[in-house]
DNA sequence: TAGATTGTTAATCGATTAACAATC
DNA sequence: TAGATTGTTAATCGATTAACAATC
């Protein structure tokens, strides 16, 4: 084999990797790892054992290699992993390399809490759009961004380059919000209406909102003693 | 038997199958089947089946049928569940029927969103404290409620009765917040901040953030096309 | 070399679902 | 009665973990 062929050979079987392990359990953790070993960088020296990852987050030592193994052969037997490096591959498969422009549909409390967390720019999450139909809102500023009206959505999508929407409004109005997303072309919306958001198959939606994780809280303490 | 000792046969049953069946996913599920259900309470009939219930949320009608078996037997065969009844229990499963007192520590914009989301008194949430430690805060009222000092934690909520604390402070500042509430006596913690707070083992924490989701989204849009 | 930890296989554990007798 | 849907079993599917050879 020429040694062309085996990049090839090896960036072929990272795809095969990524493609056929990546389920939502382990993204979900990869995302916990990327943000641990981030403060461990801080303050920390250059390796980590799977031991001491399993540690802090109440896994076992063997998943979180498992995890970890996406990434190809990135520890050293009888060391760790280098914090460096796994982070920076951590970065590059959670979409962390990149800037990805987000609209805010809904300029509430909840809304204005999402454009001011500190965490979204750092991790690449830039905002670029917000829209409410609240003719009170629509015209003023939240740092440089003017709000536009709901009703600009389609127009404003459609030139504006958006990779996500968010979508912060009222629980009566998600619904018609989400379909003039989708008509605009989007194709991935974080849903923070407490509704389930009736849509093409095409189009990726996650659901969040603040009442379901109380909700589930309060369920488990209900039946727990 | 008598018909004390049916009774009473039974409600062992009940309780096996709560304890038993009640996992994470499970519950997560059935606060959703509460919420779809109590939609179509507001606009349509008596009876509902396994089936339409699975198409509305993406699961199959099997998934349904076993999640709502640990209510016990109450669906008819051949016609279906009665709508009001599966609320009623599924209110009295998931914690609905009572009041829970929340405390919220850090006034910010994510504290507001919560205090201001309509859903929660609803669903018998009933914010009782506020505490922040910017001193241009404290004092300041939402609604008839007045913001108290983050050093006031462990007296105010020793005395007040909190069932559930949840942290919108900034990442920093968590841990120790979180700490102070262990402190006053609290067991169960809603954390809005982006770490892993570290609790004696029978404090129970639920972890969201705002984060979290838009980068597993970002995840799944990098590897997959 | 001795000690430690990785990467990965095979075994285990748990969750989902197909299928069907029981029932309305 | 015929048609429909439940509740639940057994089979399937998928995720976690113990264990260990390979490697530093």
């Amino acid at each position: 084999l020429t040694k062309q062929q085996v990049i090839f050979f090896n960036e072929v079987i990272d795809f095969v990797n990524v493609f056929t392990m990546l389920n939502t359990h382990t993204v979900e953790r990869l995302v916990i790892y990327n943000r641990v070993l981030k403060g461990l960088a801080q303050k920390r020296s250059k390796w980590v054992t799977s031991k001491e990852i399993a540690r802090k987050l109440s896994k076992t030592p063997a998943q979180v290699r498992r995890d970890l193994s996406i990434l190809g052969r990135k520890g050293k037997p009888g060391v760790g992993y280098n914090i460096e490096v796994l982070i920076n591959d951590l970065d590059g498969v959670l979409g962390r390399n990149r800037i990805w422009n987000v609209a805010i549909i809904g300029a509430g409390n909840l809304g204005k809490a999402l454009f001011s967390y500190p965490g979204f720019k750092r991790e690449g999450f830039k905002f670029k759009a917000i829209f409410d139909n609240a003719p009170d809102k629509v015209g003023k500023k939240w740092d440089s961004l003017v709000i536009k009206s709901s009703g600009e959505i389609e127009r404003a999508v459609k030139k504006g380059g958006i990779d996500i929407a968010v979508i912060t409004v009222p629980k009566n109005s998600a619904q018609g919000v989400a379909e003039a997303l989708v008509k605009a072309g989007i194709k991935n919306i974080l849903n923070f209406a407490p509704v389930m958001l009736d849509l093409p198959e095409d189009v990726r939606v996650r659901n969040t909102d603040l009442s379901l994780e109380l909700e589930n809280l309060s369920c488990f303490i209900c039946n727990t003693k």
